[in-house]
RNA sequence: CGGGGCGUAGCGCAGUCUGGUAGCGCACCGGUUUUGGGAACCGGUGGUCGUUGGUUCGAAUCCAAUCGCCCCGACCA
């Protein structure tokens, strides 16, 4: 991609609205432009990075074993008055009337409308166990939005809901959710803790809340130092028993702030390690909690009807971009890890119409492309100085430095943007290095 | 929903107290000199001062209403 032909609207100064990293970021780098509290537009860069985490997102579903299924954003009203949140749900919910005024919603979750799919095709035990899920827009009439993307009103998420004939074995849809989200989670570079949490309004009696680590994050998370280091599963068979994984994460101390109690915490103090986090991630099982009032039954291997057994499991895919600012950041701007990267290499072309650096740019992206990488040439007429700026604000995790004074003695210049410093080398070792230092996750490969 | 703050050019701000017909920096356009960490100079473009009503000879400025946005708290993917 050539910057002088991208949408690319960077501000150099913060828009005095934004006061946390990710928002200031997200506005400065030109990722999002807002409409109105809390709902956004998303620009190319912003998109991208949207994108690749929603895929990551996908594939780890799709694993898991979940189908992809597509639902609306506007919801009847009927559905929700058959389980009775209709009436229990509140301003969060935007009310809508249709020109036959019939009452509407813009859904800010999709409990009845999956159940009301479920029910009309599930007539047997043996159409259980399953898991849908999709991926939507939600919205949620929050009081004040705030954080920008953050806690916005309209937000992406993946919603997965599982089916199951009875308690143990909806207890392993819960375990694959559990073990998909630990390794979905990793995948974005992110450090996430599950913690029991309150099961809320959804109800229910098995909830866990996802919880990446920043020290902006909005709430405070105490738990054993253990949780910090412990490694994810790898190649995980999804058909085998999970129940030791997920027991091995929930055994050790992990506690938000108002769950904590100092006084009698089994943890010792130097043992324990207390952060700022935001959640990203919530897993409930729920029970017949919606499919007894709405009437989503098989009948058993006995012959008698049964209620089916639910749980829910949502991954914030729009709050997930700004975690992950909140999460990589410096004083200079974002560091995208490599799995979400909206390019994986920026090349800086020094002196844009020069003969020798144009051609360098251009031999280098097409090889950078060629091994799979996402480019991005900046070859607009700016500085320099400019040029590094904007490239350390959009966080790319490689810059490629073209100008005329190294191509003198056929050097370029590689930076790493995590660390920050720079190396002289051939252009061929650039290329190498960049190429053998990026991870290009499988699921975002060719998506642009 | 309680408390606080702010709406003046794309962004950041001054001007409001004390009314006299709008300004600064950056950005943008043209030119010259420059060119490896946000260049300098010259010349330009761009604003019904959130909106509506009122007071006044005259309103960004005073009064009233209204809309929008942000922050703190309670609540949430």
């Amino acid at each position: 991609m050539r910057l002088s032909e991208f949408f690319l609207p960077v501000l150099r100064e913060t828009p005095n609205e934004a006061q946390i990293a990710s928002h200031r970021y997200m506005l400065r780098a030109g990722m999002i432009r807002q409409s109105s509290a809390g709902i956004y537009s998303w620009l190319p860069l912003g998109f991208r990075v949207l994108k690749k985490i929603e895929a990551i997102v996908r594939d780890e579903q799709n694993r898991a074993g979940a189908h992809e299924v597509l639902m609306p954003t506007i919801q009847p009203a009927e559905l929700w008055r058959e389980s009775g949140r209709y009436d229990d749900y509140g301003k969060e919910m935007l009310r809508i009337t249709d020109r036959h005024g019939r009452d509407m919603l813009y859904g800010p979750t999709n409990e009845e409308q999956i159940t009301e799919i479920f029910r009309s095709a599930a007539k047997s035990y043996r159409d259980v166990p399953r898991m849908l899920y999709h991926i939507q827009w939600k919205f949620r009439d929050e009081v004040r939005p705030r954080f920008g993307i953050m806690r916005g009103r309209e937000f992406l998420m993946k919603d997965c809901y599982s089916f199951d004939l009875d308690f143990e074995s909806s207890r392993l849809a819960y375990n694959k959710m559990f073990v998909a989200y630990l390794k979905t989670f990793e995948r974005m570079g992110l450090k996430a803790i599950p913690m029991a949490a309150d099961t809320g309004p959804i109800g229910g009696d098995l909830s866990h809340e996802f919880i990446i680590l920043a020290d902006t994050g909005e709430s405070e998370v105490f738990c054993h130092q253990d949780l910090m280091n412990m490694a994810v599963p790898q190649d995980v068979d999804y058909r085998a028993n999970l129940q030791p994984i997920v027991d091995t994460w929930t055994s050790v101390y992990a506690a938000a702030d108002e769950m904590h109690d100092p006084a009698n915490c089994p943890v010792p103090e130097s043992e324990l390690v207390s952060q700022r986090g935001i959640e990203v991630g919530h897993i409930f099982h729920f029970g017949n909690k919606y499919s007894k009032p709405m009437g989503l039954s098989v009948t058993g291997p006995d012959g008698t009807e049964q209620d089916v057994i639910m749980g829910s499991y949502g991954v914030g895919v729009s709050r997930l971009v700004g975690g992950i600012i909140e999460a990589s950041h410096d004083d200079n701007g974002i560091i995208w890890p490599d799995s979400v990267a909206p390019f994986h290499v920026g090349i800086v072309n020094l002196k844009a119409g020069d003969d020798a650096c144009d051609a360098m740019c251009a031999d280098l992206e097409q090889k950078l492309q060629a091994a799979g990488l996402d480019v991005l040439v900046d070859d607009t007429g700016e500085r320099a100085g400019a040029k590094f700026a904007t490239m350390d604000l959009i966080g790319l995790p490689w810059q490629v430095v073209v100008g005329p004074r190294g191509l003198k003695d056929g050097q370029v210049e590689v930076k790493r943007r995590a660390e920050g410093d720079r190396d002289s080398m051939a252009p061929d070792a650039a290329l190498q290095r960049v190429i053998a230092g990026t991870a290009v996750d499988a699921a975002t490969q060719g998506m642009f």
